[in-house]
DNA sequence: TCACTTTTGACAATGATTATCACTGAGAAT
DNA sequence: ATTCTCAGTGATAATCATTGTCAAAAGTGA
């Protein structure tokens, strides 16, 4: 039989590694557009459409990590070393944010891995809310 | 300064009644367009940006629960009776996804809401990583 | 009923993301 | 190194959910 031709062939252009380049300069989410400016700011001239199909080509080989928002907007950042792991509280109403942190969470997310058998386990985690001053203002 | 004007007065209107009737009858997130649709089939003509601005509202008073899909599409559903929260587990390369519950993690949200005083919680957990299938093929 | 405001609805406007499509360049074959 | 090919690119149009606009209609208290 022919080979099961897996891998769709990923082509290393210029734009591509501009891409990765910005996206390990920071480990923030940000939007595509962001990127996008990000990149124009650092004299790449790389189109708008490209950095959407490239974050997107990313995400889904788990290279970038996606979120969306709660106002639909998808968020990427760089994967791995993200050693320094945490989460956030947000309040709805006036945005504050806390970190937080969840060993409990990290080892549970750990044992659900391996009891069902996968590899390269990475999560996400919003919380929020409405935090107490806003509560008390009627919110 | 002027009068403080707290709460903004809640009208009772014929659309915004045949809304919530149209929300108790389903326990099923559903899009804006979608309980618009339904209200049109049910005789109503409640416009689409009533539907909007309501649910909209509804949802920050706390009597509907708002979720963002990944494509960005903003579902709601009537709030209460349905405590059927469950997570998603999914493999980053063949994209199958697991219903996983998460109680402990469910506790401990609600745990740190009350320590920090926030109300009207509300999270996200995505989890991701590679299943056995595709660790074993390699990727 | 009357005045006063909120709410509504039709439709234009936004804003993020995706589709188009001609063109370019990465990588393989020669 | 030179061709050959098709995945990748970019400018822009198209999509689509959601929001803004504003005159007309309908609650609510007096």
């Amino acid at each position: 039989m022919t080979d099961a031709k897996a891998s769709p062939a990923p082509r290393m252009t210029k734009q591509r590694a501009a891409i990765l380049d910005v996206l390990d300069g920071t480990d923030e989410f940000r939007s595509a557009q962001a990127w996008h400016d990000l990149l124009r700011h650092d004299g790449s001239s790389v189109g708008l459409a490209t950095v959407y199909r490239s974050l997107q080509a990313l995400a889904e080989t788990g290279e970038v990590d996606a979120i969306v928002t709660s106002s639909g907007e998808t968020l990427y950042r760089r994967c791995g070393a993200v050693n320094e792991h945490h989460h956030h509280l947000r309040c709805r109403v006036c945005g504050t944010a806390d970190d937080i942190e969840v060993p409990e969470f990290e080892e549970w997310a750990a044992r659900i891995a391996s009891e069902r058998g996968f590899a390269r386990m990475d999560h996400t985690v919003e919380i929020t809310g409405v935090c107490a001053d806003c509560t008390a203002k009627g919110h």
